[in-house]
DNA sequence: TGGTCCATGTAAAACGTTACATGATTCC
DNA sequence: GGAATCATGTAACGTTTTACATGGACCA
């Protein structure tokens, strides 16, 4: 839907190629937007159709070629066009972990506490690699963030806020279940 | 994926009709997963054919017959052998509202501060919404939760903490912006 | 008379995942 | 010697969305 949006965005920064997009969608727009290379390498063929972005092959030896994809000027057009549309409504992201939790308590499940456990580390690692790179990235002398840098930082809140609520969401559901 | 387990657990409570369910996955469960009734009528046959729920017909009058879905003994136990399995890893939904907040700084975005303050009403929303209900239906006398509800408790708990950190998010990034 | 609710379904299109394929390079 | 990295791509499959279709009941 806005995977290809997903990719302007991503462009805005610097120049790259399909496997240099799937890598980034593996780090900073990747935190909130998945992506494998099959589906970016197609949809960076419908941009360049498009002329949202250009494409230009640098030779390589040994490899197959880059092919270095920048953003035009129709594609920031269109993609400052479509920021001012209106944003879909929120979705809550799909989790079998919670289609068992609401069985809870009507179908034996003797290792749900042990699951929960295991949720709580995955997002304990993830919350320490978002503080790593708050810390890192985002703190300045100043303690503002400079104008540049604002929406990154903000997606990164984001992902910080998250991973802070499902540890004590977790926390809950163990103290409850116990 | 686990839309066939959405359903197998939704008929737990009771036995019910596509359209039921397509209706309770826009309340109780649909808090966390969506599917739509295309979709629910067809996993409904599929788990038929493979004895998880069973189906009567219930004539009506100037209406179509209703299909009644309950689930079996062998759903039952399809459904707590699934109950054991890994959850998969733990996805952050898509949101393009995010994918505009990362371009932030970077694109001219003048509407931004107001597709931020929409999407906080409608998070407003909802959290008013889940509050009214565990006012409602999770308040007891002795401060507990009785064991039958303690899943479909925790479900609504963890919606209620995913609006409020929106809300808390809504309001960072409106300071940092405004 | 026009809209929403009940209740089911088909069909096509869009989107996403998984598996397979190539082939040199670099690191352990 | 084996695995991971770089860099692209095709094909099959599965899931999800959108659009279309029917038709009585009930409400304003």
């Amino acid at each position: 839907m806005a995977l290809a949006q997903a990719i302007l965005v991503s462009l805005l920064e610097q120049p790259q190629t399909g496997y240099d997009l799937a890598r980034g969608f593996d780090t900073a727009i990747g935190f909130f937007w998945q992506a494998s290379h099959q589906q970016i390498y197609g949809e960076l063929k419908k941009l360049e159709t498009q002329g949202a972005v250009s494409s230009k092959a640098v030779p390589q030896s040994g490899r197959p070629n880059k092919n270095v994809y920048a953003l035009t000027e129709t594609g920031a057009l269109a993609l400052e066009a479509w920021m001012a549309e209106p944003a879909s409504r929120p979705q809550i992201a799909k989790d079998d972990l919670l289609i068992r939790t609401f069985a809870l308590g009507r179908v034996r499940a003797p290792t749900m506490a042990t699951q929960i456990q295991e949720r709580r580390t995955r997002h304990q690692e993830r919350l320490a690699l978002y503080q790593q790179i708050e810390t890192k990235r985002y703190t300045f002398d100043d303690g503002t963030v400079p104008d540049h840098l604002v929406g990154k930082y903000l997606c990164l809140r984001g992902g910080l806020k998250h991973e802070a609520m499902w540890i004590e969401w977790c926390d809950e559901a163990l103290a409850l279940i116990g």
